[in-house]
DNA sequence: CTGAAAGCGCTTACAG
DNA sequence: CTGAAAGCGCTTACAG
């Protein structure tokens, strides 16, 4: 059984292809009596027609697809809210999102011999060369990942701001010596070095001695080995800034293996304020960062960037106020 | 600029648009010379040539896409796996897997104007009327979710069989009177009830009362009512056996808030062994599912079905020993 | 070994 | 108010 086409339509109603066409796309410059688009509306639901995308996007020389490449660190609740977001504003437009979970270092150019996009959404960077041969195809391109070395991350706020952040909060509450607990995921190293970067600054500033950074995986054995060498450290570091909400926690446990106390031998401060954050023991003074305000400000951003054509749009200003510390037990 | 078509290609390497097409598709049956096909491919490279999906798809009259319509509870790194491994497959097969974020009960139908479709791979259940329109327009629909009622979860493995393993393992600890921590999360409600079902019926089998079910949020506070609520039950549940390691953590948590221990008091089991939970307080006893193992069997059933074009392809047995218990400190 | 031509299903000036 | 016709860029019998 061959797939319904607009001329099925058209002859299933008595009118021209051109008359449907008119119908099913709402012209409203070409006046067709109420009685006929009534038909053809009638007509097409009861074949069951769904136009063709393809022969849509090769006469009109426009897609209606676009495509988010996903980074390659997990993805989480604020990625998934945002693709969220994403998706009903593009819909309001008339667009679809779609996203690529491909972590391979495969070129994206293979999936153009399965689709025409619009518009390519980067949450993370884009080979150069790749995304040369975007613009080239006429594809607009917006990235949301920071330049090489920038002070932004891809997305998510301020990253720096978030280290520093910690360091303060931990030199306010008396601590000195500083510890600055690494993740041990190499995929999440551009948020780590960012995120120190922030402690080192924030200490600098502040005349604390440089923190002392060691790697933590996320088990007890891991953790406790970090702490033992905070302890020994020239300085006895008294508190540590995780890279995250999961690192903190594996400290936390270490800390306790090692018959330590928190925070009365050791402060712990987090980034992420995940769910599991208050339900540790102690409860996890953390950053937390506004998944929702970050969501509306790059979606605003993509949205002008995809209405207006203008494939320049570079991250302008986040709302300042996007990260903020909340005080538990642990620090 | 216009965009580069096989024209430009075939008008600059001095053949016709048959032979680019020839040599770009690597058809054996005409032989090209050595030397035009080199020509040819070097000057679509230079050129910059991508072939035009929307022409492709709407000559040949299928397409290279297969989406992959994804659930509306919170996606972790199951899902996450499963999309990149079916990636892989897929372009091995000349294919590109792209992903439907959206969890708008909006039809499908919206997409079918942005892209067409060669299958679509359903983690969730799909309206009748949309799996309908899908098979009548020739899209081979595969769904990976459980009839409704029926004791297999969309994926993830024998949902029953974790809640039975979680109740047996405390009845063999001594444990007699047995609580189930239900999640608050109403997105999750079909694998919650499954898993529940398990635990009732291994209480059944072993002669012990029905499990005290309560609904405990990820907060301290929620569950230490629900704590509360269970030790002044009639007989006072001394094992918990909870929703997910989220839920273990949260009953853990208000545990500690009403002064009594784990597991000496209460002794409580999770599912998933997610990386925290070897590092809670005391360490989770859970019910650990294989990530590796589930995907693996995932892939290859629905790769089966778009191989074939067989739609017909019902969830076939997985593997049996996909679920292992994971025995730490809290039972 | 290579080219001219048809046709996939749509949209849209243009003519009436 | 409605229709006939062109053309988007490709692939593929078919002819040479």
């Amino acid at each position: 059984m061959a797939r319904t086409t607009s001329a099925d339509v058209a002859r299933a109603s008595g009118v021209s292809r051109t008359t449907v066409s008119y119908v099913l796309n709402g012209r409203r410059d070409a006046s067709i009596s109420e009685v006929t688009r009534e038909r053809v509306v009638e007509t097409a639901r009861r074949l069951g027609y769904a136009p063709s995308a393809a022969a849509r996007a090769l006469r009109t020389g426009r897609s209606d697809l676009v495509l988010c490449v996903l980074p390659d660190w997990p993805i989480g609740p604020v990625v998934d809210a945002l693709l969220e977001d994403l998706t009903e504003e593009l819909a309001a437009r008339g667009m679809a999102l779609l996203a690529h979970h491909g972590r391979d270092r495969r070129p994206l150019a293979d999936l153009w011999r399965a689709v025409d996009v619009r518009a390519v959404v980067g949450l993370t960077a884009f080979a150069p060369e790749d995304e040369a041969a975007m613009r080239r195809a006429g594809i607009q391109v917006l990235t949301t990942a920071a330049a090489e070395g920038g002070g932004r991350a891809p997305f998510a706020g301020d990253q720096v701001r978030a280290g520093r952040l910690q360091a303060e909060h931990l030199a306010g509450t008396g601590r000195r010596a500083l510890g600055y607990a690494y993740p041990a995921d190499r995929r999440v190293v551009a948020f780590a070095d960012q995120r120190l970067a922030g402690v080192r600054a924030a200490c600098a500033e502040l005349d604390l001695p440089a923190p002392v950074v060691r790697e933590v995986a996320l088990e007890t054995t891991s953790a406790a080995a970090a702490v033992r060498g905070w302890r020994s450290a020239g300085d006895a570091v008294t508190g540590v800034a995780a890279y995250n909400d999961e690192v903190a926690l594996a400290v936390l446990a270490g800390v306790r293996e090692e018959g330590l106390r928190v925070p009365d031998d050791v402060a712990v401060v987090g980034v992420d304020d995940v769910p599991l954050a208050r339900l540790a023991a102690p409860p996890l003074t953390t950053v937390a960062q506004s998944v929702d305000r970050q969501v509306a400000h790059l979606v605003a951003q993509l949205v002008a960037g995809i209405d207006d054509g203008d494939a320049d749009h570079g991250p302008s200003a986040a709302p300042s106020d996007l990260l903020e510390l909340v005080v538990r037990e642990s620090a």
